[in-house]
DNA sequence: CCCAGACTATTTCGGTTAGTAATACTCCTA
DNA sequence: TAGGAGTATTACTAACCGAAATAGTCTGGG
Protein backbone atom coordinates (compact mmCIF):
# COMPACT_ATOMS: atom_id res chain seq x y z
CA UNK A 1 0.00 0.00 0.00
CA UNK A 2 2.28 2.70 1.37
CA UNK A 3 5.11 3.49 -1.35
CA UNK A 4 8.08 3.76 0.50
CA UNK A 5 11.61 4.32 -1.45
CA UNK A 6 11.20 4.82 -5.19
CA UNK A 7 11.57 2.50 -7.94
CA UNK A 8 14.85 1.96 -9.34
CA UNK A 9 14.58 3.39 -12.82
CA UNK A 10 13.87 0.90 -15.48
CA UNK A 11 12.34 1.11 -18.64
CA UNK A 12 9.08 0.07 -19.89
CA UNK A 13 10.41 -2.85 -22.01
CA UNK A 14 12.69 -4.25 -18.80
CA UNK A 15 8.80 -3.76 -17.19
CA UNK A 16 7.21 -5.51 -19.51
CA UNK A 17 9.01 -8.94 -19.50
CA UNK A 18 9.09 -8.67 -15.64
CA UNK A 19 5.25 -8.60 -15.80
CA UNK A 20 5.41 -11.67 -18.08
CA UNK A 21 7.44 -13.27 -15.21
CA UNK A 22 4.73 -11.66 -13.03
CA UNK A 23 1.63 -13.94 -14.10
CA UNK A 24 3.78 -17.05 -11.99
CA UNK A 25 5.12 -19.19 -14.71
CA UNK A 26 8.55 -20.21 -14.98
CA UNK A 27 9.83 -19.17 -17.98
CA UNK A 28 12.70 -19.25 -20.40
CA UNK A 29 13.39 -16.42 -22.91
CA UNK A 30 11.90 -18.28 -25.88
CA UNK A 31 8.85 -18.84 -23.73
CA UNK A 32 9.04 -15.43 -23.11
CA UNK A 33 9.30 -14.05 -26.53
CA UNK A 34 6.25 -16.36 -27.93
CA UNK A 35 4.04 -14.81 -25.21
CA UNK A 36 4.96 -11.35 -25.90
CA UNK A 37 4.28 -12.01 -29.57
CA UNK A 38 0.61 -13.46 -28.56
CA UNK A 39 -0.35 -10.68 -26.19
CA UNK A 40 2.18 -7.57 -25.93
CA UNK A 41 2.22 -7.73 -30.12
CA UNK A 42 -1.08 -5.97 -30.38
CA UNK A 43 -0.72 -2.99 -27.86
CA UNK A 44 2.61 -2.74 -26.84
CA UNK A 45 5.69 -4.66 -28.41
CA UNK A 46 7.05 -7.61 -30.50
CA UNK A 47 10.49 -8.08 -28.74
CA UNK A 48 13.26 -9.16 -30.54
CA UNK A 49 15.54 -12.20 -29.29
CA UNK A 50 18.27 -9.88 -27.84
CA UNK A 51 16.22 -7.56 -26.27
CA UNK A 52 14.29 -9.93 -24.35
CA UNK A 53 17.71 -11.96 -22.87
CA UNK A 54 19.24 -9.11 -21.97
CA UNK A 55 16.53 -7.81 -20.35
CA UNK A 56 16.21 -11.02 -18.84
CA UNK A 57 19.72 -10.91 -17.14
CA UNK A 58 19.70 -7.31 -16.44
CA UNK A 59 16.39 -8.19 -14.01
CA UNK A 60 18.66 -11.09 -12.20
CA UNK A 61 21.47 -8.57 -12.03
CA UNK A 62 18.98 -6.80 -9.32
CA UNK A 63 17.38 -9.45 -7.98
CA UNK A 64 13.88 -9.08 -9.86
CA UNK A 65 14.38 -12.47 -10.91
CA UNK A 66 15.83 -15.62 -10.38
CA UNK A 67 17.14 -18.35 -12.75
CA UNK A 68 18.20 -21.89 -12.69
CA UNK A 69 19.73 -24.17 -15.43
CA UNK A 70 17.91 -27.33 -17.05
CA UNK A 71 20.55 -29.13 -17.95
CA UNK A 72 19.06 -31.38 -20.61
CA UNK A 73 22.03 -34.49 -21.01
CA UNK A 74 24.88 -31.80 -22.21
CA UNK A 75 25.77 -27.99 -23.17
CA UNK A 76 24.02 -25.47 -23.46
CA UNK A 77 20.70 -26.66 -21.29
CA UNK A 78 18.00 -23.80 -21.32
CA UNK A 79 17.52 -21.32 -18.34
CA UNK A 80 14.49 -20.82 -16.75
CA UNK A 81 13.13 -17.38 -15.13
CA UNK A 82 11.08 -16.92 -12.36
CA UNK A 83 10.05 -13.71 -10.55
CA UNK A 84 11.18 -13.06 -7.12
CA UNK A 85 8.77 -11.75 -4.16
CA UNK A 86 11.09 -8.35 -4.58
CA UNK A 87 10.16 -8.46 -8.34
CA UNK A 88 6.63 -8.95 -7.65
CA UNK A 89 6.40 -5.78 -5.66
CA UNK A 90 8.08 -4.00 -7.86
CA UNK A 91 6.19 -4.43 -11.07
CA UNK A 92 3.08 -4.35 -8.62
CA UNK A 93 4.12 -0.69 -7.60
CA UNK A 94 5.46 -0.04 -10.83
CA UNK A 95 1.69 -0.68 -12.78
CA UNK A 96 -0.17 1.48 -9.99
CA UNK A 97 2.50 4.42 -9.80
CA UNK A 98 4.34 5.28 -12.97
CA UNK A 99 4.16 8.18 -14.66
CA UNK A 100 1.06 8.66 -17.29
CA UNK A 101 2.74 8.91 -20.91
CA UNK A 102 1.30 9.25 -23.88
CA UNK A 103 1.39 6.18 -26.11
CA UNK A 104 3.73 6.41 -29.28
CA UNK A 105 2.91 6.40 -32.66
CA UNK A 106 4.33 5.95 -35.62
CA UNK A 107 2.19 5.77 -38.68
CA UNK A 108 3.83 5.44 -41.73
CA UNK A 109 0.92 4.71 -44.25
CA UNK A 110 -0.51 8.46 -42.55
CA UNK A 111 3.28 10.00 -43.17
CA UNK A 112 2.41 8.76 -46.68
CA UNK A 113 -1.03 10.11 -46.80
CA UNK A 114 0.92 13.40 -45.52
CA UNK A 115 2.84 13.57 -48.48
CA UNK A 116 0.38 12.87 -50.77
CA UNK A 117 0.33 16.43 -52.99
CA UNK A 118 3.91 14.54 -54.32
CA UNK A 119 1.80 10.97 -55.56
CA UNK A 120 -0.24 9.19 -57.88
CA UNK A 121 -3.76 8.97 -55.98
CA UNK A 122 -4.66 5.51 -57.60
CA UNK A 123 -1.50 4.16 -55.34
CA UNK A 124 -2.54 6.61 -52.25
CA UNK A 125 -5.53 4.70 -52.68
CA UNK A 126 -4.23 1.14 -52.73
CA UNK A 127 -2.10 1.62 -49.96
CA UNK A 128 -5.20 2.53 -47.93
CA UNK A 129 -7.03 -0.40 -48.91
CA UNK A 130 -4.45 -2.57 -47.65
CA UNK A 131 -4.02 -0.84 -44.24
CA UNK A 132 -7.76 -1.18 -44.13
CA UNK A 133 -7.61 -5.37 -44.81
CA UNK A 134 -4.43 -5.26 -42.44
CA UNK A 135 -6.12 -3.50 -39.42
CA UNK A 136 -8.98 -6.20 -39.97
CA UNK A 137 -6.51 -9.12 -39.84
CA UNK A 138 -5.04 -7.77 -36.23
CA UNK A 139 -8.47 -7.41 -35.11
CA UNK A 140 -9.60 -10.58 -35.82
CA UNK A 141 -6.34 -12.28 -34.67
CA UNK A 142 -7.18 -10.24 -31.19
CA UNK A 143 -10.40 -11.89 -31.39
CA UNK A 144 -8.81 -14.95 -31.47
CA UNK A 145 -5.81 -14.45 -28.72
CA UNK A 146 -8.78 -13.26 -26.44
CA UNK A 147 -10.94 -16.70 -27.12
CA UNK A 148 -7.93 -18.63 -26.58
CA UNK A 149 -6.63 -16.69 -23.13
CA UNK A 150 -7.83 -18.55 -19.95
CA UNK A 151 -10.81 -17.47 -18.29
CA UNK A 152 -10.27 -17.18 -14.39
CA UNK A 153 -10.58 -14.24 -12.83
CA UNK A 154 -6.72 -13.50 -13.07
CA UNK A 155 -7.63 -13.00 -16.68
CA UNK A 156 -9.66 -10.35 -16.09
CA UNK A 157 -7.18 -7.40 -16.85
CA UNK A 158 -5.54 -9.35 -19.99
CA UNK A 159 -8.53 -9.84 -21.64
CA UNK A 160 -9.76 -6.65 -20.86
CA UNK A 161 -6.80 -5.25 -23.03
CA UNK A 162 -7.65 -7.88 -25.53
CA UNK A 163 -11.27 -6.38 -25.94
CA UNK A 164 -9.77 -2.94 -25.95
CA UNK A 165 -7.31 -4.09 -28.63
CA UNK A 166 -9.86 -5.20 -31.25
CA UNK A 167 -11.18 -2.09 -30.81
CA UNK A 168 -8.34 -0.43 -31.94
CA UNK A 169 -8.30 -2.22 -34.66
CA UNK A 170 -12.01 -1.95 -35.35
CA UNK A 171 -11.31 2.17 -35.37
CA UNK A 172 -8.13 1.74 -37.44
CA UNK A 173 -10.17 -0.12 -40.10
CA UNK A 174 -12.91 2.60 -39.76
CA UNK A 175 -10.59 5.76 -40.40
CA UNK A 176 -9.39 3.98 -43.17
CA UNK A 177 -12.44 3.91 -44.53
CA UNK A 178 -13.04 7.56 -43.84
CA UNK A 179 -9.98 8.87 -45.37
CA UNK A 180 -10.75 6.14 -48.60
CA UNK A 181 -13.85 8.21 -49.38
CA UNK A 182 -12.63 11.62 -49.04
CA UNK A 183 -9.68 10.77 -50.87
CA UNK A 184 -11.99 9.93 -53.39
CA UNK A 185 -13.24 13.32 -52.78
CA UNK A 186 -9.89 15.07 -54.01
CA UNK A 187 -9.68 12.88 -56.78
CA UNK A 188 -12.84 13.65 -58.19
CA UNK A 189 -12.12 17.20 -57.81
CA UNK A 190 -8.32 16.68 -59.44
CA UNK A 191 -9.90 14.93 -62.43
CA UNK A 192 -12.14 17.58 -63.08
CA UNK A 193 -9.86 20.64 -62.67
CA UNK A 194 -7.15 18.29 -64.79
CA UNK A 195 -8.15 19.11 -68.24
CA UNK A 196 -7.58 22.98 -67.42
CA UNK A 197 -3.88 23.04 -65.90
CA UNK A 198 -2.18 20.04 -65.92
CA UNK A 199 0.73 20.39 -64.85
CA UNK A 200 0.67 22.94 -61.49
CA UNK A 201 2.27 21.92 -58.19
CA UNK A 202 0.83 23.25 -55.75
CA UNK A 203 3.27 24.47 -53.19
CA UNK A 204 3.25 26.16 -49.43
CA UNK A 205 4.04 30.02 -49.74
CA UNK A 206 6.77 31.35 -47.04
CA UNK A 207 3.62 33.44 -45.35
CA UNK A 208 1.73 30.42 -44.91
CA UNK A 209 4.34 28.38 -43.07
CA UNK A 210 5.60 31.51 -40.58
CA UNK A 211 2.04 31.43 -39.87
CA UNK A 212 1.89 27.93 -39.04
CA UNK A 213 4.83 28.11 -37.16
CA UNK A 214 3.89 31.60 -35.35
CA UNK B 1 5.11 8.48 -63.67
CA UNK B 2 7.17 5.13 -64.70
CA UNK B 3 9.37 3.66 -62.18
CA UNK B 4 13.28 2.72 -63.35
CA UNK B 5 15.91 2.11 -60.73
CA UNK B 6 14.81 1.36 -57.29
CA UNK B 7 14.95 3.59 -54.91
CA UNK B 8 17.77 3.77 -52.28
CA UNK B 9 16.87 2.33 -48.99
CA UNK B 10 16.32 4.77 -46.43
CA UNK B 11 14.20 4.36 -43.36
CA UNK B 12 11.15 6.13 -42.82
CA UNK B 13 12.59 8.83 -40.55
CA UNK B 14 15.16 10.00 -43.45
CA UNK B 15 11.81 10.30 -45.94
CA UNK B 16 10.13 12.22 -43.01
CA UNK B 17 12.62 14.81 -42.92
CA UNK B 18 12.94 14.53 -46.58
CA UNK B 19 9.16 14.92 -46.66
CA UNK B 20 9.28 18.14 -44.91
CA UNK B 21 11.68 19.69 -47.01
CA UNK B 22 9.45 18.54 -49.74
CA UNK B 23 7.28 22.01 -49.65
CA UNK B 24 9.32 23.47 -50.42
CA UNK B 25 10.79 25.78 -48.10
CA UNK B 26 14.58 26.61 -47.40
CA UNK B 27 14.89 25.67 -43.61
CA UNK B 28 17.04 24.92 -40.67
CA UNK B 29 17.56 21.87 -38.66
CA UNK B 30 15.92 23.31 -35.85
CA UNK B 31 12.92 25.11 -38.22
CA UNK B 32 12.27 21.47 -39.49
CA UNK B 33 12.06 19.99 -35.73
CA UNK B 34 9.81 22.27 -34.85
CA UNK B 35 8.14 22.23 -37.36
CA UNK B 36 7.42 17.87 -37.21
CA UNK B 37 6.85 18.84 -33.56
CA UNK B 38 4.18 20.85 -34.81
CA UNK B 39 3.14 18.25 -37.41
CA UNK B 40 4.47 14.71 -37.77
CA UNK B 41 4.24 14.89 -33.69
CA UNK B 42 0.52 13.67 -33.96
CA UNK B 43 1.06 10.97 -36.38
CA UNK B 44 4.32 9.47 -36.72
CA UNK B 45 7.14 11.20 -34.86
CA UNK B 46 8.37 13.81 -32.49
CA UNK B 47 12.21 13.56 -33.62
CA UNK B 48 15.66 14.91 -31.78
CA UNK B 49 17.83 17.28 -33.15
CA UNK B 50 20.51 14.86 -33.19
CA UNK B 51 18.36 12.26 -35.68
CA UNK B 52 17.31 15.83 -37.62
CA UNK B 53 20.51 16.53 -38.03
CA UNK B 54 22.32 13.42 -39.04
CA UNK B 55 19.24 12.62 -41.26
CA UNK B 56 19.94 16.01 -43.15
CA UNK B 57 23.79 15.26 -43.61
CA UNK B 58 22.74 12.07 -45.10
CA UNK B 59 20.30 13.60 -47.08
CA UNK B 60 23.03 16.10 -48.55
CA UNK B 61 25.21 12.81 -49.51
CA UNK B 62 23.21 11.48 -51.43
CA UNK B 63 21.77 14.33 -53.14
CA UNK B 64 18.38 14.58 -52.19
CA UNK B 65 19.31 17.86 -50.40
CA UNK B 66 21.91 20.68 -50.63
CA UNK B 67 22.78 23.40 -47.92
CA UNK B 68 24.12 26.44 -47.71
CA UNK B 69 25.38 28.53 -44.84
CA UNK B 70 23.72 31.90 -43.87
CA UNK B 71 26.82 33.43 -41.80
CA UNK B 72 25.12 35.60 -39.35
CA UNK B 73 27.87 37.60 -38.95
CA UNK B 74 30.65 35.46 -37.15
CA UNK B 75 30.90 31.53 -36.28
CA UNK B 76 28.77 28.60 -36.96
CA UNK B 77 26.54 29.92 -38.98
CA UNK B 78 23.25 28.67 -39.39
CA UNK B 79 22.68 26.19 -42.24
CA UNK B 80 19.67 25.77 -44.48
CA UNK B 81 18.43 23.11 -46.65
CA UNK B 82 16.58 22.56 -49.71
CA UNK B 83 15.42 19.98 -51.21
CA UNK B 84 16.88 19.13 -55.12
CA UNK B 85 14.89 17.69 -57.83
CA UNK B 86 16.08 14.41 -57.33
CA UNK B 87 15.02 14.64 -54.10
CA UNK B 88 11.51 15.77 -54.60
CA UNK B 89 11.80 12.68 -57.09
CA UNK B 90 12.19 10.61 -54.40
CA UNK B 91 9.92 11.31 -51.79
CA UNK B 92 7.19 11.19 -54.53
CA UNK B 93 8.28 7.85 -55.50
CA UNK B 94 8.90 6.27 -51.94
CA UNK B 95 4.89 7.52 -50.70
CA UNK B 96 3.90 6.21 -53.98
CA UNK B 97 5.53 2.94 -54.02
CA UNK B 98 6.73 1.83 -50.43
CA UNK B 99 4.97 -1.21 -49.37
CA UNK B 100 2.56 -1.55 -46.47
CA UNK B 101 3.34 -1.51 -42.88
CA UNK B 102 1.74 -1.96 -39.87
CA UNK B 103 1.33 0.90 -37.58
CA UNK B 104 4.04 0.87 -34.71
CA UNK B 105 2.01 1.47 -31.32
CA UNK B 106 4.12 1.60 -27.60
CA UNK B 107 0.89 1.97 -25.48
CA UNK B 108 2.17 1.58 -21.74
CA UNK B 109 -0.74 2.83 -20.28
CA UNK B 110 -2.21 -0.72 -21.94
CA UNK B 111 1.05 -2.26 -20.90
CA UNK B 112 -0.06 -1.31 -17.03
CA UNK B 113 -4.13 -2.34 -17.36
CA UNK B 114 -2.54 -5.53 -18.66
CA UNK B 115 -0.92 -6.02 -15.59
CA UNK B 116 -3.81 -4.53 -13.67
CA UNK B 117 -4.05 -8.12 -11.67
CA UNK B 118 -1.33 -6.66 -9.25
CA UNK B 119 -1.69 -3.27 -8.83
CA UNK B 120 -4.25 -0.98 -7.03
CA UNK B 121 -7.68 -0.48 -8.64
CA UNK B 122 -8.11 2.91 -8.00
CA UNK B 123 -4.78 3.78 -8.75
CA UNK B 124 -5.64 2.12 -12.41
CA UNK B 125 -8.80 4.01 -12.38
CA UNK B 126 -6.72 7.35 -11.80
CA UNK B 127 -4.26 6.26 -14.74
CA UNK B 128 -6.91 5.90 -16.87
CA UNK B 129 -8.77 8.89 -16.29
CA UNK B 130 -5.28 10.68 -16.72
CA UNK B 131 -4.71 9.15 -20.05
CA UNK B 132 -8.48 10.00 -21.05
CA UNK B 133 -7.87 13.51 -20.42
CA UNK B 134 -4.14 13.75 -22.61
CA UNK B 135 -5.82 11.98 -25.34
CA UNK B 136 -8.46 14.91 -25.11
CA UNK B 137 -5.83 17.86 -25.02
CA UNK B 138 -4.06 16.05 -28.16
CA UNK B 139 -7.47 16.39 -29.94
CA UNK B 140 -7.90 19.86 -29.28
CA UNK B 141 -4.40 20.49 -30.34
CA UNK B 142 -4.64 18.72 -33.34
CA UNK B 143 -7.97 20.72 -34.16
CA UNK B 144 -5.84 23.65 -33.43
CA UNK B 145 -3.46 23.12 -35.69
CA UNK B 146 -5.43 22.32 -38.72
CA UNK B 147 -7.17 25.06 -38.05
CA UNK B 148 -3.57 26.56 -38.04
CA UNK B 149 -2.80 25.46 -41.21
CA UNK B 150 -2.93 26.84 -44.57
CA UNK B 151 -6.31 26.13 -46.77
CA UNK B 152 -4.76 26.17 -50.33
CA UNK B 153 -5.24 22.93 -52.82
CA UNK B 154 -1.85 21.41 -51.85
CA UNK B 155 -2.25 21.51 -48.65
CA UNK B 156 -5.20 18.82 -48.66
CA UNK B 157 -3.14 15.99 -47.52
CA UNK B 158 -1.71 17.32 -44.07
CA UNK B 159 -5.16 18.58 -43.47
CA UNK B 160 -7.25 15.42 -44.00
CA UNK B 161 -4.04 13.20 -41.80
CA UNK B 162 -4.87 16.04 -39.36
CA UNK B 163 -8.46 15.41 -39.75
CA UNK B 164 -7.42 11.36 -38.98
CA UNK B 165 -5.15 12.77 -35.72
CA UNK B 166 -8.47 14.79 -34.53
CA UNK B 167 -11.04 11.27 -35.08
CA UNK B 168 -7.37 8.78 -33.46
CA UNK B 169 -7.52 10.71 -30.60
CA UNK B 170 -11.18 10.82 -29.74
CA UNK B 171 -11.66 7.30 -30.98
CA UNK B 172 -8.82 6.81 -28.20
CA UNK B 173 -10.65 8.87 -25.44
CA UNK B 174 -13.88 6.75 -25.74
CA UNK B 175 -11.93 3.77 -25.65
CA UNK B 176 -10.59 4.85 -22.19
CA UNK B 177 -14.08 5.42 -21.45
CA UNK B 178 -15.25 2.59 -21.94
CA UNK B 179 -12.48 0.61 -20.30
CA UNK B 180 -13.08 2.93 -16.82
CA UNK B 181 -16.67 1.47 -16.74
CA UNK B 182 -15.21 -2.24 -17.60
CA UNK B 183 -12.69 -1.77 -14.60
CA UNK B 184 -15.25 -0.30 -11.92
CA UNK B 185 -17.69 -3.33 -12.90
CA UNK B 186 -14.04 -5.56 -11.88
CA UNK B 187 -13.79 -3.23 -9.01
CA UNK B 188 -17.67 -3.87 -7.64
CA UNK B 189 -17.05 -7.34 -8.25
CA UNK B 190 -13.92 -7.72 -6.56
CA UNK B 191 -15.32 -5.70 -3.65
CA UNK B 192 -18.28 -7.94 -2.85
CA UNK B 193 -15.86 -10.88 -2.57
CA UNK B 194 -13.34 -9.23 -0.64
CA UNK B 195 -14.92 -9.66 2.53
CA UNK B 196 -14.75 -13.39 2.31
CA UNK B 197 -11.21 -14.45 0.93
CA UNK B 198 -9.10 -11.11 1.41
CA UNK B 199 -5.75 -12.58 0.56
CA UNK B 200 -6.21 -14.72 -2.61
CA UNK B 201 -4.28 -13.62 -5.45
CA UNK B 202 -5.26 -15.52 -8.53
CA UNK B 203 -2.56 -16.62 -10.42
CA UNK B 204 -2.38 -18.30 -14.02
CA UNK B 205 -2.03 -22.18 -13.77
CA UNK B 206 0.45 -24.25 -16.15
CA UNK B 207 -1.99 -25.95 -17.78
CA UNK B 208 -3.84 -22.51 -18.63
CA UNK B 209 -0.63 -21.27 -20.41
CA UNK B 210 0.73 -24.58 -22.47
CA UNK B 211 -2.94 -23.91 -23.76
CA UNK B 212 -2.95 -20.57 -24.79
CA UNK B 213 0.40 -20.89 -26.38
CA UNK B 214 -0.71 -23.72 -28.04
C1' DC C 1 17.06 -47.02 -38.51
C1' DC C 2 18.14 -42.56 -40.05
C1' DC C 3 17.52 -38.41 -42.30
C1' DA C 4 14.97 -34.14 -43.20
C1' DG C 5 12.58 -30.60 -41.46
C1' DA C 6 10.45 -28.16 -37.80
C1' DC C 7 10.87 -26.53 -33.32
C1' DT C 8 13.42 -25.13 -29.12
C1' DA C 9 16.93 -22.13 -27.20
C1' DT C 10 20.50 -18.71 -26.89
C1' DT C 11 24.18 -15.60 -28.49
C1' DT C 12 26.48 -12.39 -31.43
C1' DC C 13 26.76 -8.63 -34.54
C1' DG C 14 26.38 -4.22 -36.73
C1' DG C 15 23.87 -0.60 -37.60
C1' DT C 16 20.02 2.62 -35.98
C1' DT C 17 17.80 5.24 -33.04
C1' DA C 18 16.84 8.04 -29.06
C1' DG C 19 17.53 11.18 -25.27
C1' DT C 20 20.02 14.50 -23.13
C1' DA C 21 23.25 17.75 -22.21
C1' DA C 22 26.76 21.01 -23.71
C1' DT C 23 27.84 24.92 -26.39
C1' DA C 24 27.07 29.49 -28.04
C1' DC C 25 24.96 33.20 -30.10
C1' DT C 26 20.90 36.66 -30.43
C1' DC C 27 17.16 39.24 -28.98
C1' DC C 28 14.11 41.23 -25.60
C1' DT C 29 12.93 43.39 -21.39
C1' DA C 30 12.93 44.80 -16.59
C1' DT D 1 23.10 45.27 -18.36
C1' DA D 2 22.02 41.05 -16.59
C1' DG D 3 18.93 37.44 -17.07
C1' DG D 4 15.95 34.67 -19.64
C1' DA D 5 13.90 32.93 -23.66
C1' DG D 6 14.66 31.56 -28.18
C1' DT D 7 17.78 30.03 -32.05
C1' DA D 8 21.04 26.61 -33.77
C1' DT D 9 24.14 22.75 -33.77
C1' DT D 10 27.02 19.00 -31.97
C1' DA D 11 28.61 15.22 -28.87
C1' DC D 12 27.96 11.36 -26.15
C1' DT D 13 25.91 7.19 -24.53
C1' DA D 14 22.60 3.86 -23.88
C1' DA D 15 19.08 1.30 -25.97
C1' DC D 16 17.18 -1.08 -29.60
C1' DC D 17 16.25 -4.02 -33.48
C1' DG D 18 16.74 -7.52 -37.03
C1' DA D 19 19.02 -11.08 -38.81
C1' DA D 20 21.77 -14.76 -38.67
C1' DA D 21 24.78 -18.19 -36.48
C1' DT D 22 24.85 -22.04 -33.52
C1' DA D 23 23.12 -26.18 -31.68
C1' DG D 24 20.37 -29.43 -29.65
C1' DT D 25 15.56 -32.02 -29.77
C1' DC D 26 11.71 -34.14 -31.51
C1' DT D 27 8.76 -36.11 -35.17
C1' DG D 28 7.38 -38.68 -39.19
C1' DG D 29 8.38 -40.98 -43.59
C1' DG D 30 11.20 -43.86 -46.35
Amino acid sequence: MASEEPLPHLRPTSWAVLGLLSFGEELSGYDLKKWADWSLRFFYWAPSYSQIYGELRKLEEIGYATSRVVNKDDVRGKRLYTITPEGEQAVARWASEAPVEMPVLKHGVMLRMWLGHASDPDQLRAMLVEHREQSEKMRVRAVADAEGASHEPGWAYPEMVLRWAERYYADERDRADTMLSELDAVRAKQRRSSTAKRTTRARRSSADLRQHRA
